[in-house]
DNA sequence: AATGAATGAGAGTTCATTCAT
DNA sequence: AATGAATGAACTCTCATTCAT
């Protein structure tokens, strides 16, 4: 028993290694500059040894799409707890945004990069990429039940804000070098206070 | 004298072929199907010969960008004859989208793809990126100069702005066909609206 | 001494095992598509688990050729039974291509292939691959006894007839395809007629 | 007109250079350890320059594959001089073999190896390769008209010639070693005159 | 007795680039 | 000015095999 368990613990260990590093790899150097040399090399094992944890290229690349969204889910699930639906909205931006500079690499392989979900075709990893939204949708909902929100069509409230809160999380991430550093928080928190604030009607 | 000229006029006229014949191809098949083979097969030269324009690739793709941020801005002028700021703000925002969702491929070259800028080091370069910035700036300082919007840190206003219509523009870009298609439109022009119409005071 | 002969007796069935799923897997799908890992799937054993009983690939193929020359001198055999000479000679023949067609990857194995012959160097091996041979010189000897066929030299009078099967055989088993499949049984069964009838004086 | 003449032969030079090496090492090697990198190093050039004058491998077996068969044909040829329509099908025969032995590596290629014709898909090769059959048969046909065969299906008797002498070369060719050297020639001449004698009504 | 883990060698192919002409 | 010829490096992936346990 503690023999197959350790087994098992050791095999995961390597899966987490393999992936961590391909992770690595794809935000210093890019999508298509992880192969799976590279990832061999930094894991210090053969390219065949990568074989016996993952089938093929894709699917590591879909776990590590698996394991972002999981984050990015809970990352927005710890501003829930806010009573204040109307508090509630601007954390859950907040949130959004924070999240996304602090993992860039995951936020890319998210939303920025090629197609990663091309690999995706099962409805259930849909459901993985949509589950945040759905969130969003629910506050913004609350919100016009509160009355801090006109009536408006849903869709395009959320929209609004996952595109207001979308642009500013890849600008950072990527033109993030443009802006001066200490300037950067002070954009970010007072661009999602203007943006949304015009947006509440009490 | 004649002779030197028409052939400075003869290089010229085949880096202008070069580049155009990449883009095309840059356009239609995206970045990594653009091969030296390929360009060179468009242009019915050797790829060899290309060497004879540009030092490699990445200067070619460099030359691009520039060009797509030329493109990019002039799309942006189209709409300052506007007169009254407000309306001209409105009529910005849209512009900005529907240039990157016409051209999604410029688009991606200039605020979404990794690589490219790591080849913009020089002040020139930069200038041609961040001429578009300033004209927004401008039409926000009018806006504000006219009664239409609060008096608010013009960078904050402009960088609130420039993540909402970046974000719409990047999520229809790479995650566009998650969208019904007709739903897109509506989207786009409203969530404007919407994000817009709340920083408005007048 | 039991507890080492069941040792033995297990031993020998997982050889069998092998060689079994192997030669199943030769059947069905060809000589190089029969690798060391599909093998140990079909036996439900780890590929590892095969070296404990075969040093290597060609161990097993070579043993596989053994196998088939065995079902290939029985098949000869079947028609042993045949008391007049000359129809015991054309059933021989007929017996011959019919059991190459039947089993073309056997026949493929023992007569087509390049390598397999490589590893049969011991003179054991070489029994096992004329003795089919003798028994066909065996049955011409016997029909020159009956006066079936003239005083002929039975090196060139069994060469002539292997030939002449053999050549049916492989060319059914390669090149088959291009023969209408209705045509095929016909072809067959005529031309051994057509040829060996020739061969026989009365 | 002479540089471009040149190399037009310096081309052709390279592509026979190329074919000869790849024969050479399907003859010693058998056809799947026939790979790119090998040919390349016997031409002495990188993997890649191979790539320059085929598009594939495929392209070089199919190049290959006509080049036997011409070879073949030509072989054929060379006793359709002769009048006698008997002798002529005798000749025939043994040139068949003579050719088959002499170049065991094309015929191999031709009428042994796995499925070499997978890559023969337009008409136009499948005449090369049926070429020689029609010959045949038009020897058999004048053989019947001169009265020196039955009145036989021209299909079966064809199929009978062949198969003999496909049968002599095939084991000649595989299994050749098995006999002495010095009985082979004898073996092939009359086994031959043994089988095709048979045939003959007058 | 059995195996999970690991690997070196090698497959076909494509790419940007250089060099001699 | 233009190019044909050539290449090294790299790509993903598969195979038979070994070794420590």
């Amino acid at each position: 028993m503690g023999i197959s368990e350790r087994k098992e613990r050791e095999r995961q260990e390597m899966i987490n290694l393999i992936l961590d590093e391909a992770m690595k790899l794809f935000i210093e150097e890019g999508y298509e500059n992880v192969t799976m040399r590279k990832i061999a090399d930094r894991i210090e094992y053969s390219p065949t040894t990568i074989y016996l944890y993952f089938k093929d290229k894709t699917e590591i690349f879909s776990e590590l799409l698996n394991i972002a969204f999981d984050k990015f889910y809970e990352a927005q699930m710890s501003v829930q707890y806010i009573e204040d639906a109307k508090e509630k909205l601007l954390a859950h931006g907040i949130a959004y945004v924070k999240f996304a500079v602090s993992n860039p690499n995951y936020y890319d392989l998210m939303f920025i990069m090629k197609d990663p979900t091309a690999n995706m075709k099962c409805p259930d990893d849909w459901k993985t990429s949509t589950r945040t939204y759905d969130l969003l949708k629910k506050n913004i909902q609350e919100c016009i039940e509160n009355g801090y929100l006109e009536e408006v069509d849903i869709e395009v409230a959320a929209f609004t804000m996952w595109s207001h809160v979308h642009g500013i999380a890849s600008i950072m991430i990527k033109r993030g070098f443009m802006i001066p550093e200490a300037f950067r928080e002070y954009l970010i928190y007072n661009s999602i206070q203007y943006g949304f604030k015009g947006l509440f009607i009490k």
